[in-house]
RNA sequence: GCCUUGGUGGCGGAAUUGGUAGACGCGCUGGAUUCAAAAUCCAGUUCUUUCGGGAGUGUGGGUUCGAUUCCCACCCAAGGUACCA
C-alpha cells in the first residue's frame, strides 16, 4: 500500500489531503462566525448529540453532513453563516456507568466528548468550535438555572396572553385580591380579597403564589420507576416500561417541580402555522396538545353537597345522558359511594390500582366498572343519573369524569350494553340498535326539550347558553397537554437553584449562580429513598455568606437545605440554540447585540423522534423568553428538516438445531435452523462469511462444522434498525480510513432522499469513491484555453441542477449530477480553467477536502470556503433542435430530431410523412394528432 | 383503531407544472490492459418475444390525446399515538 502511494504521487491521496485541510481549517479558524457582518446572516443548526460511550455510527452524521453542505453552500452564496456544535452532556448512561464503576460521570463524559470530537473532525464539518456548549458545564447550566428562576418569578396573564412578573401579580393581590385575575394556574385556588391577602401569613402567601408561578411545586401523580429510583415523563416510558433499561413503572404521588407549559397550549398550537416544519411533525405536536372544544357541565348529586364537573365535547347530547362514569381514582368516589355498594367499589378501585398502565392498555376489549349507588341530578330534567366508575375514564384527562351518552359515544354504548343501562335515543331518524351514532355533521337532535330539531352546532351553542343561565356550566376548551414534570431523582443533571425555608422554595440570587453539582460518595438514591444529591454532605445554603456549606450547619435560620432533585434531560436543550449566539458570555445568557443580530435559527436539522419532547419544550421556553423580552422571536427555528434513519443490513448464519453444523443460506431447506446475528464486518460485499474470523469472534462456534455451498459460506441478510445489539453497526472511522471523509460524505447523501429512512450498504461506496478519482484526474492538466460550447453547457446545467437541489434539500440528486458532469467533461477532454474552477466550488460543499486541494492546485492561496458560487447562465443551455419523442396512443415508439423553431403544423407534417409513422399506423388513419412544441408528439388512432 | 410517510429493475434510487419510465451508482455479464491480480477503460444489463414487436411504476377502477405523477376504493410496509369523554 505504502509503495503504491509513493509510486503514484499523482494519484488522489485522500488521507494526506484530508488531514492537511482539517489542520488548515482548525489553524486558520476558517469557520469562525462573527456576531456582526455586512453580509446577511444565516444560522444552520444541528441537534447536538448526547456523547455516548459507543461513539458515532454512520447513521449519526447523516443530518450533520446535510447541514454542513447547506452551511458551506450559504457561505459561497455570500452569507455570514453560524454553524455551531456542542454536546447534550447530562444524561443517564454516564450516571449508570458511575453507579457501576464509581467513576465520576464528568470523567466518562469528558472522555466520550473527546472521542466524538475526533470523529466529527475527521468528517470535515465546518463547525465554529469556538462556540461549543456542553449542557453539563457549570458556565452553561448557570443559564439553565437562570431561566428556571425567571419562570419561577413569572405567572401567565390570560388577559394580556403573556407571561408577566410575579411582582405585578402580588401588587394586584394587594390592590384588589384575585377576583379579576385571569391566570393560567392551579384549579383549586380560592377567591380572596385585598384585605384577606394582607392577613395571610408569609407562608400562605408563598403557597398561593406557587399556584400561579410558571414553574411550581405540586403533588403530582408520577410514573415512579423503582429500579432507577426516579420519576419518568410519559415520553420516557415505552410500552409501560422505562425507555432506558426497560424497568417496570408504577403510579405514585410525589412533590415535584412542574413547568406550566399548558399556559402556552394555544400559542404552541397557533405558532405551528408560522413555521416551516414538516407536516407530520406539526401533526404530532397538534395531537399531543390535543385541543378539544366543548363544555364544562356541573352535575349536582342527590342527597349531597358535592358537585361533579364534567367536560364534554358533545353538550348537545345532554338529554341522552343515562349515566355518569368517574375514573376509579376520582377523589369523590370515596365520598359518595353508598354503604351497600362500598364493598364492590373498594374491590374495583383496588383491582384497577393494581393493574399497570400496560395491562389497562393491552386490554381494551374487556368492559369493567362498578356502581357507586349514588345518583347525580340532570341539570335540566332533574332526573336521577346513576354514577358508575370505570377504568375507561382516565383521571388525568378533563375532570376525570364523563357524562355518558350511550347513543352518541361507542365506549359509553358498550358500557351501557354490558351493564344493562338504558340507551335513550336522542337523534332524529337514526337507528342505534347496533352501535352508537357519533356523526356530528349529520346530527339532528330529538327527544331533548328545547334542543329538538337542532344541528350539532346550533344545539351546542344553545345548551351552553342555557347552562350558563342556570349557573351549571360554560363553554370550555380542553387540552390533552399536561404540565411537564421537571424534577428527576438523579445525580447527573442540573441542580435546582433552590433552598427551602419553612418547606417553601426560595431561589438563589442570580449573582451566586451557578449552583454547582456537589460531590457525592454514591450515585444511587439514599437508603431513605431520597435522590442521589441526598448523599452529599456539603449541600446546604448559607443565606448570609451566600455559599454552599456543610449540611451539619443547617439551623433553618441562616442555613437551609438545598433541593435534592435535578433537572431533566430536556432542560439543557431548551435554549442551547440561543446560547450559541454568545456562548462564552459570563454576564448574561447572551448579549442583546448577539441575539439581535442572529435572531433565530434559519435551518434546523434533526430526528423526528424529538417531535413532542425537545421540540415542544424548546418552543415553550422560547415563547416565555419572548414574553420576557429576552428573545426577539416567538419561534426559535424558521425551518426544520427531519433526516431519516439509516437502517443496517444485518447478517445471519444458520445454526442447525439438531447438530453442531452451521449451514450456508442456500442449504436450509427442510432443516430446523435458528438464525444467529453475525457481525457485519465479518462479511464481504458478496455476502460471504469469513468463517475463521467468525469462529474467533464467537468462540462457542469453534468446533462447529460450517457447511459451505460452492466453497463459500453465504449469510442471510435482513434490514433492521442500526444497533449495536444487532451487530449491524457500521463505524464511520473504518470508512474514512479506507475511502476518506469526502467519499463518506458523498455516499451518505447519495443513498437517497434525506428525509426518508434508508438502508446502509457499504458495497455502493466504491462508486462515489471512483467518482472522486475521476474528478481528481480531470485536474491533472489544467490550461487557460477557452471553454467550448459543449463544456459550458455541461457546466451550466450542473450549476442549475446543484443549486436547485441544495435549495430543495435534494442532496442525493446533486451527487448524480456531479457524476454526469465529470463523465461528460472527461469525454470532452476538458482542461479549461474556466470550467474547472467553478466546478471545484460546486463540489466544495459536498466534498470540501478535495475541493480545497484542487483550488490550491489551481493557484489560489485562500480557502475555497468563501469563493463565490458560480452564476448560472441560461444562454449556454439554449438549444435549436429537439429530439422529439413520437408516441402512438401515449406510448413512445421512436424519436425524431427536429428544429425547435418549427411550428405545430410543420411538425405534424414532417412526422406524418415519416416512414416509421406509416409503419406504426399500418394503414390506419389517425383520429387525432397532438403536437406540443418542444415537448412531444402523440398520434391517436 | 387513528395520524403520518412510503410501495418503481437483482439492489440504493431518478423522472421540474401530467409529456421519452428506469437517470446516476452498485451488482452482474462479456471484452481490453496485465505473467497474474488490483486499479483503470469499453460494451451490455426492466421483463418478455416468433426479434416485427408486446407488457410494465403495490392491486382494482376512473379522468385525459397522454398518468409513476391527478381522483376513488383497496392491499402491504415503516414510524408515531393510544380507551381524550
Amino acid at each position: 500500500m505504502q509503495l503504491e502511494n509513493e509510486a503514484k504521487t499523482m494519484d488522489y491521496n485522500f488521507r494526506e489531503i484530508e488531514a492537511k485541510w482539517q489542520k488548515y481549517w482548525a489553524t486558520n479558524q476558517t469557520f469562525r462566525a462573527l456576531n456582526q457582518s455586512d453580509k446577511p446572516k444565516f444560522y444552520v443548526l444541528d441537534m447536538f448529540p448526547y456523547p455516548s460511550g459507543a461513539g458515532l455510527h454512520v447513521g449519526h452524521p447523516l443530518g450533520y453532513i446535510a447541514s454542513d453542505i447547506y452551511a458551506r453552500y450559504k457561505r459561497h452564496k455570500g452569507f455570514n453563516v453560524l454553524h455551531p456544535m456542542g454536546y447534550d452532556s447530562f444524561g443517564l448512561p454516564a450516571e449508570q456507568y458511575a453507579i457501576q464503576t464509581g467513576q465520576h460521570p464528568a470523567i466518562t463524559t469528558e472522555a466520550n466528548i473527546k472521542r466524538y470530537r475526533e470523529q466529527l473532525d475527521q468528517l470535515g464539518f465546518s463547525f465554529d468550535w469556538s462556540r461549543e456548549v456542553r449542557t453539563s458545564d457549570p458556565g452553561y447550566y448557570k443559564w439553565t438555572q437562570w431561566v428556571f428562576i425567571q419562570l419561577f418569578n413569572s405567572w401567565y396573564n390570560k388577559v394580556t396572553d403573556k407571561a408577566e412578573p410575579i411582582s405585578d401579580l402580588i401588587s394586584s393581590f394587594e390592590r384588589s385580591g384575585n377576583k379579576q385575575i385571569e391566570a393560567a394556574c392551579d384549579e383549586d385556588i380560592l377567591e380572596f380579597s385585598a384585605s384577606d391577602w394582607e392577613q395571610f401569613s408569609h407562608k400562605t402567601k408563598q403557597e398561593i403564589l406557587l399556584k400561579y408561578r410558571l414553574t411550581y411545586l405540586a403533588d403530582t401523580e408520577v410514573n415512579w420507576c423503582p429500579a432507577l429510583g426516579t420519576v419518568l415523563a410519559n415520553d420516557e416510558i415505552v410500552n409501560g416500561v422505562s425507555e432506558r433499561g426497560g424497568h417496570p413503572v408504577i403510579r405514585k404521588k410525589m412533590t415535584q417541580w412542574s413547568m406550566r407549559i399548558t399556559a402556552y397550549a394555544q400559542r404552541l398550537l397557533d405558532g405551528l402555522d408560522t413555521i416551516d416544519w414538516p407536516q407530520p411533525l406539526k401533526d404530532s405536536q397538534t395531537n399531543w396538545i390535543g385541543r378539544s372544544e366543548g363544555a364544562l357541565v356541573e352535575f349536582g348529586i342527590h342527597d349531597s353537597e358535592y358537585k361533579i364537573p364534567v367536560f364534554t365535547t358533545r353538550p348537545d347530547t345532554i338529554f341522552g345522558a343515562s349515566f355518569m362514569t368517574l375514573a376509579p381514582e376520582h377523589e369523590l368516589v370515596r365520598k359518595i359511594t353508598t354503604t351497600e355498594q362500598k364493598e364492590t367499589i373498594d374491590a374495583y378501585v383496588e383491582a384497577t390500582a393494581k393493574r399497570s398502565e400496560r395491562d389497562r392498555m393491552a386490554d381494551v376489549k374487556t368492559i369493567s366498572g362498578a356502581f357507586t349507588g349514588a345518583y347525580a341530578e340532570h341539570p335540566f330534567t332533574k332526573e336521577p343519573i346513576p354514577i358508575w366508575i370505570g377504568d375507561y375514564v382516565l383521571a388525568g384527562y378533563g375532570t376525570g369524569a364523563v357524562m355518558a351518552v350511550p347513543c352518541g359515544d361507542q365506549r359509553d354504548y358498550d358500557f351501557a350494553k354490558h351493564f344493562g343501562i338504558p340507551i335513550p335515543n336522542i337523534f332524529d331518524g337514526v337507528d342505534i340498535s347496533e352501535e352508537a351514532f357519533a356523526d356530528k355533521a349529520n346530527t339532528v337532535i330529538a327527544n331533548s326539550d328545547f334542543l329538538n330539531g337542532l344541528s350539532f352546532k346550533e344545539a351546542t351553542s344553545k345548551v351552553i347558553g342555557e347552562l350558563e343561565k342556570i349557573g351549571q356550566g360554560e363553554g370550555k376548551i380542553n387540552y390533552r397537554l399536561r404540565d411537564a414534570v421537571f424534577s428527576r431523582q438523579r445525580y447527573w443533571g442540573e441542580p435546582f437553584p433552590v433552598y427551602y425555608v419553612e418547606g417553601m422554595p426560595q431561589m438563589i440570587a442570580d449573582e451566586h449562580l451557578p449552583l454547582e453539582l456537589p460531590e457525592v460518595e454514591k450515585y444511587l438514591p439514599t437508603e431513605t429513598g431520597e435522590p442521589p444529591l441526598g448523599n452529599a454532605t456539603t449541600w446546604a445554603w448559607d443565606v448570609e455568606k451566600c455559599l454552599v456549606v456543610d449540611n451539619q450547619k443547617i439551623d433553618h435560620k441562616t442555613v437551609f437545605p438545598l433541593e435534592l432533585n435535578t433537572m431533566p434531560g430536556w432542560a439543557g436543550s431548551s435554549q442551547y440554540f440561543n446560547r450559541y449566539m454568545d456562548s462564552t458570555n459570563a454576564e448574561a445568557i447572551y448579549s442583546k447585540e448577539a441575539i439581535g443580530y442572529w435572531q433565530d435559527v434559519d435551518l434546523y436539522i434533526g430526528g423526528s423522534e424529538h417531535a413532542t419532547g425537545h421540540l415542544l419544550y424548546s418552543r415553550f421556553w422560547q415563547k416565555f423568553l419572548f414574553d420576557k423580552g429576552i428573545a426577539p422571536k416567538e419561534e426559535f427555528a424558521k425551518k426544520l428538516i427531519n433526516q431519516g434513519m439509516i437502517t443496517g443490513t444485518s447478517a445471519f448464519v444458520y445454526k442447525d438445531m439438531d447438530s453442531n453444523r452451521v449451514y450456508s443460506k442456500g442449504l436450509l431447506e427442510g432443516r430446523n435452523i435458528i438464525p444467529i446475528h453475525a457481525d457485519v464486518s465479518l462479511v464481504n460485499s458478496s455476502d460471504e462469511l469469513d468463517v475463521e474470523a467468525f469462529k474467533q469472534w464467537l468462540p462457542e462456534y469453534k468446533e462447529a462444522e460450517f457447511v459451505l455451498e460452492d466453497g463459500r459460506y453465504i449469510v442471510g441478510r435482513e434490514i433492521e434498525k442500526m444497533s449495536k445489539s444487532k451487530y449491524n453497526v457500521v463505524n464511520p472511522d473504518l470508512i474514512c480510513e479506507e475511502y476518506g471523509a469526502d467519499s463518506l460524505r458523498l455516499y451518505e447523501m447519495f443513498l437517497g432522499p434525506l428525509e426518508q429512512s434508508k438502508p446502509w450498504n457499504t458495497a455502493g461506496i466504491s462508486g462515489v469513491h471512483s467518482f472522486l478519482k475521476k474528478l481528481w484526474k480531470l485536474y491533472t492538466s489544467v490550461d487557460d484555453s477557452e471553454a467550448s460550447a459543449e463544456n459550458l453547457k455541461t457546466l451550466h446545467k450542473t450549476i442549475k441542477k446543484v443549486e436547485e437541489d441544495i435549495e430543495n434539500f435534494s442532496f442525493n440528486t446533486s451527487v448524480s449530477t456531479f457524476m454526469i458532469c465529470v463523465n461528460e467533461l472527461t469525454a470532452q477532454k476538458c482542461h479549461s480553467r474556466r470550467i474547472l474552477e467553478p466546478l471545484a466550488i460546486l463540489v466544495s460543499p459536498y466534498a470540501p477536502h478535495i475541493a480545497e486541494e484542487l483550488w490550491e492546485k489551481l493557484g489560489h492561496s485562500q480557502s475555497i470556503s468563501e469563493a463565490v458560487f458560480p452564476k448560472f447562465e441560461e444562454k449556454h443551455l439554449v438549444e435549436n433542435s429537439k429530439e422529439y419523442p413520437i408516441s402512438f396512443n401515449g406510448k413512445m415508439r421512436f424519436k425524431l430530431e427536429l428544429p425547435l423553431d418549427l411550428a405545430k403544423d410543420e411538425i405534424e407534417a414532417v412526422v406524418m410523412a415519416h416512414e416509421k409513422t406509416r409503419a406504426q399506423l399500418d394503414g390506419r388513419t389517425p383520429k387525432k394528432v397532438i403536437v406540443v412544441p418542444g415537448k412531444i408528439v402523440n398520434i391517436v388512432g
